[in-house]
DNA sequence: AGCACA
């Protein structure tokens, strides 16, 4: 019975060790092994693409706004782009906001065209799409 | 950092 039980562990102890053999070829490149959480894993399964917070919308969310900021100074600056439907302030969270365009064209473009506009000096405006 | 209206 011992010598069974032996000779499993013994060739699981060896496979694992055979696993982490395949890595030397990073450390002949580099000089030096990378952490293990950095290689992608052979095979790249998993398709998730980091560029892509939010799916585009005809709502845009705009963030790291003055907490003076009003509805009328956003509703100003991006009705100079294109004409918007909607602009909404989240009063419960201070600095952050919505515009909702007709469609999600205009409101991409009027994203990138006020894209970090400093309302401020010390506040370039941050806008992404919204999530609903 | 934080996502509200309808």
């Amino acid at each position: 019975m011992e010598v069974l039980v032996a000779g499993k562990n013994k060739k699981e102890q060896h496979d694992a060790q055979a696993g982490l053999g395949l890595n030397p070829a990073y450390v002949g490149a580099y000089g030096a092994a990378p952490p293990l959480s950095q290689i992608p894993y052979p095979g790249g399964v998993k398709s998730l693409v980091p560029e892509a917070p939010a799916p585009p919308n005809n709502i845009l969310f705009m963030q790291n706004l003055p907490h003076e900021t009003t509805p009328l100074m956003l509703q100003m600056l991006f009705h100079q782009y294109h004409v918007f439907k909607e602009v909404r302030m989240v009063e419960t969270k201070p600095g952050i906001a919505f515009v909702e365009y007709t469609d999600e064209m205009q409101s991409t473009a009027a994203m990138q065209a006020l894209q970090g506009f400093k309302i401020t000096q010390q506040n370039p405006m941050l806008i992404t799409y919204a999530k609903n």
